[in-house]
DNA sequence: TGTTAGTTCGCACTCTTTGCAGATTGACAA
DNA sequence: TTGTCAATCTGCAAAGAGTGCGAACTAACA
């Protein structure tokens, strides 16, 4: 995603407005890791501007994403996530917290698809999920409580 | 996913009970590969045995999932897909139709994945997307209908 | 400073899925 | 065949995630 001041180049260069709302969120995501729902960008933006609406803030993350700015990533669980980065990544999510973190796959080129018949490609995407570090350790932790 | 009939000796060994709503479903998604929602498999069922509940139907098909009969499909877009197939496969759907089919990757165990530190990982989905043959075509129609 | 098109906000509503509870019915024993 | 009881079915309410809409508001530019 492009910095807070190249957006409001690239949005009034769209003829779309440049609001309070949006530069707030625009510097919310900037930079962003951790790949917010909706929801937690609303009330990180909430905390900073009392009375921005959820509705707002959809608004927006739709308006970047179409603009190529935002990648929306579905981890099959809840609400979408929304991530700054554009670069060619995939995904990982523990499935024990949630968490999502980028990740590099090299060799994907290689790889030999069956059962593509007549399909014209435009994306694949690879999500890996598993146990987090923290939850991993969560869980020794209680086990070794309990026993 | 087993045949009807192992399905029901399978049940009935875990203590549940194999009603006729449940063989009805067991028929509907054995050799199934269209990979219905829920709400097709409720059409069909309905078709077949009035008054069945959307809720019984969801009911067994989580049921069947949680026994590994069944894999959840999240392609990103709307309600569940189920799958009878339990190989280790992947899917391609395509964005303008919604269709899903089965496709089998080799290769996968050669990927260099950079950035999963720490995670244990469990499982990978490889998700692709583009336009099948039959949409494809209909954009050639419409363009040279339009031109 | 005025004009106007783009925005914001809140609310109603859709869609998918789940929780609940009373009525029903498989499965097994007698 | 009948009885018993836990498992199941169904319908309805409700939750979670978004989206459509319209009135009020406000950037952006002349």
């Amino acid at each position: 995603m492009k910095s807070p001041a190249e957006l409001t180049e690239t949005f009034r260069a769209n003829g779309l407005k440049v609001t309070p709302q949006r530069q707030l969120l625009f510097g919310l995501m900037h930079g962003n890791t951790v790949h917010p729902t909706a929801e937690a960008l609303f009330a990180e933006a909430s905390a900073r501007m009392p009375g921005i609406s959820l509705r707002t803030v959809y608004q927006t993350l739709t308006d970047l994403a179409s603009m190529g700015e935002l990648r929306l990533i579905d981890v099959g669980a809840g609400a979408t996530r929304f991530d700054p980065n554009t670069d060619d990544h995939h995904h990982v999510v523990c499935s024990s917290c949630g968490e999502v973190r980028d990740v590099y796959v090299a060799g994907s080129d290689r790889l030999k698809v069956d059962g593509l018949d007549g399909f014209r490609i435009e994306e694949a995407s690879i999500l890996f999920s598993g146990t987090c570090v923290t939850c991993a350790s969560d869980t020794v932790s209680r086990a070794s409580a309990r026993g």
